[in-house]
RNA sequence: GGCAUCGUGGCGGAAUGGUUACGCAGAGGAUUGCAAAUCCUUCUAUCCCAGUUCGAUUCUGGGCGAUGCCUCCA
C-alpha cells in the first residue's frame, strides 16, 4: 500500500509520518523482558502491539527490509532478588523464565523477531561504551561505580519533558555519597561475592539497567535507527538514560528518530501490582483461553489507552472469534486486504478501527463469495487471528475438558432418542445436565452439536 | 508540587470543523418442540462554561472530574 505510515512519537507528543533512515533497512528495537518472573498481561501487551507494528512495516517496505529486535535481560537486581526468594540460582532462573516467556509469545502468535540478544552475551561492549563515555568525560570513575553525570547532556528531559531542577528538588532521585550530583545514574557497579560479576577496569562488577539497551541497540541497528519501542513507565528513567548514554557515546544529535510506547493494563479498573495482588500471567490463560482471544482482547483498545482487562472483555472476545471461525476458509494463495480496511492501521496502529472493518468484511463474507471469505480471513491473518484451522480452534476446549467425548456423544444420543419421542421433558432435562457439565448443545440443520462453554 | 494523558450512547471503544464507526447489551423478526448459535431490522452519546466559526463533539481559553509518571512496574 502506497499509504503513509504515522505515528506518535513520544519525543515531542505528537503524531509523525514515519519516514525511515533507509526503506530497505527498517529498524525496531523493542525492550524485552527482564527474565525474573514469568511474563503477565502486561508484558503481554508491547509484545502483541509491536509485534501487529512489524507486520504493519513488513506489509509496507517488504519482509526483507525490517530488523525487528528486541532485548532479552538477563543481567539485573531483580532477578538476583528473585532468585534468593525462589531460592535457585540465576543461571537456572533466568533459563526457565526465558523458556516460558517464548512459550508465551507462540501462545499469543507473535512473529519472531529478528533478533533476541542477552544482556549477559554483550557485557564486554558495555564496558566498551563505560569507558567511552569516561573518555568523553560524560561519565567518572568513583570506589569501583561508573556514573553518567547527567549534567553534561544538554537534552537530558526531553523524551520525559522533565528538567533537572525539578527532579532534584523531588529530591525522590537514590541519593548515594559516591555520585556528584543525585541525578546521576549507574553504568558500573561492583557485585557482592554471591552476584554476578565480570571483570572490568574498575573491578569485577556489573552493568547498570540502561546500558545493555544502547550498546545492543548499536550492534544489531546502528548508532541512529528508526523505531525505539517499550511500556510507557519506561519513558523515564530507562530510555531517557538510554538517550543521554548513547548519543553522548556516539556523538550523535539523535538516537531513535521514533519513541513508541504502549499504555498500561488495569485489572477491574485497578492498577495491577504485586500489592495489589492481582498480577495475572499468560500461562495461567494457556490452560482455558485460546492465544488469539487474549491477542484480540489485547488490541482492542488503542496501544496508548490503557485497556482495563476484565471478564466481559474476554468474553466478548471469545464470542466474537467464535463468530468468525464460521466464516474461515482455508487460503492459500495471495489475496490483497482492501486498503480502504487495511488504513486505520497504518494510521498510529489503530487496532479498534482496523477490528471494526474486519466485522464489516465478516458482513460481506458471511453471504458473499469464496472470494469474500478468503479476504476476510486473510484480513484476520493480517493481525494473527484465525490463523489456526477452524478444527483446530474448535478441539482447543475439547482437548482441555476433563468429560470425555464418548460420554457427551452418548448423552446426545439418549437426547435424540428423547427428542424423537416427543419427550421433551427428558431431553431438556439430558440438556441442563451437560450444561452443567459445561457442554453446550446446539441443534443445527438437523444435527446435534456440542462444544465447551 | 511538577509533567503528561483522558472525559463519546446502558457498557466497551474508534473517528471527525458539517451527514458520527464497530462490538456487547436492549427491542422486534426469521429459525427452533423449547433453547442455543446464526441471520435480518432497530433504539440510544460526544463532562460544564465561554470564545473562534456560517457551523464545534472535534480548534482555543477556563472550570470540574478521572488516571498515569516523577519510586529499576510492560
Amino acid at each position: 500500500m502506497n499509504k503513509d505510515i504515522f505515528l506518535t512519537n513520544s519525543l515531542g507528543n505528537k503524531k509523525e509520518k514515519f519516514i525511515p533512515i533507509d526503506e530497505n533497512n527498517v529498524g525496531m528495537y523493542v525492550c524485552g523482558p527482564t527474565v525474573y518472573d514469568d511474563p503477565h498481561i502486561g508484558n503481554a501487551r508491547p509484545l502483541v502491539v509491536f509485534d501487529i507494528l512489524f507486520k504493519v512495516l513488513k506489509c509496507k517496505y517488504g519482509n526483507k527490509s525490517v530488523s525487528y529486535i528486541r532485548n532479552i535481560t538477563d543481567v539485573d537486581d531483580k532477578i538476583i532478588q528473585s532468585s534468593n526468594e525462589k531460592k535457585i540460582s540465576i543461571e537456572e532462573l533466568t533459563k526457565k523464565v526465558t523458556i516460558n516467556y517464548h512459550s508465551d509469545c507462540d501462545y499469543l502468535k507473535c512473529d519472531k523477531p529478528n533478533k533476541e540478544p542477552k544482556a549477559t552475551e554483550h557485557i564486554s561492549l558495555m564496558v566498551k561504551m563505560a569507558e567511552d563515555l569516561i573518555k568523553k568525560k560524560y561519565a567518572y570513575v568513583n570506589k569501583n561505580h561508573v556514573y553518567f553525570e547527567v549534567k553534561k547532556f544538554k537534552d537530558y528531559g526531553k523524551l520525559s519533558n522533565k528538567n533537572l531542577e525539578e527532579l532534584i528538588a523531588g529530591s525522590r532521585v537514590e541519593i548515594s555519597e559516591n555520585k556528584k550530583n543525585p541525578e546521576d545514574f549507574v553504568l558500573w557497579k561492583p557485585s557482592k561475592n554471591n552476584e554476578p560479576s565480570w571483570e572490568s577496569p574498575w573491578g569485577k562488577g556489573r552493568p547498570g539497567w540502561h546500558l545493555e539497551c544502547s550498546v545492543m541497540s548499536k550492534k544489531y541497528l546502528g548508532i541512529k535507527f528508526d523505531i525505539h519501542g517499550g511500556g510507557r513507565d519506561l519513558i523515564f528513567p530507562h530510555h531517557e538514560n538510554e538517550i543521554a548514554q548513547s548519543r553522548c557515546a556516539n556523538d550523535t544529535d539523535k538516537f531513535a528518530n521514533y519513541w513508541v510506547h504502549n499504555g498500561f493494563i488495569t485489572i477491574s479498573n485497578e492498577k495491577m501490582a504485586k500489592s495489589q495482588g492481582n498480577i495475572l500471567k499468560i500461562n495461567d490463560f494457556k490452560k482455558k483461553i485460546n492465544g488469539q482471544v487474549l491477542r484480540l482482547a489485547l488490541i482492542s483498545s488503542h496501544y496508548k489507552q490503557p485497556l482495563d482487562w476484565n471478564d466481559k472483555l474476554i468474553n466478548d472476545c471469545q464470542k466474537i472469534l467464535n463468530k468468525w471461525y464460521e466464516c474461515h476458509v482455508e487460503v492459500n494463495k495471495k489475496v490483497l486486504i482492501p486498503e480502504d480496511s487495511l488504513s486505520p492501521l497504518y494510521e498510529d496502529l489503530n487496532t479498534p478501527g482496523y477490528i471494526a472493518n474486519i466485522h464489516k468484511l465478516y458482513d460481506k463474507a458471511y453471504n458473499g463469495s469464496v472470494k469474500d471469505k478468503q479476504i476476510f480471513t486473510t484480513a484476520c491473518n493480517f493481525i494473527g487471528l484465525l490463523t489456526d484451522s477452524k478444527d483446530k480452534w474448535l478441539n482447543f476446549k475439547k482437548e482441555k475438558s476433563n468429560i470425555s467425548e464418548k460420554e457427551i456423544l452418548l448423552k446426545i444420543e439418549e437426547r435424540d432418542k428423547a427428542r424423537k419421542n416427543k419427550d421433551y421433558k427428558l431431553s431438556d432435562k439430558i440438556r441442563d445436565e451437560l450444561i452443567n457439565k459445561g457442554v453446550l448443545i446446539e441443534d443445527k440443520d438437523g444435527k446435534t452439536t456440542w462444544k465447551i462453554k
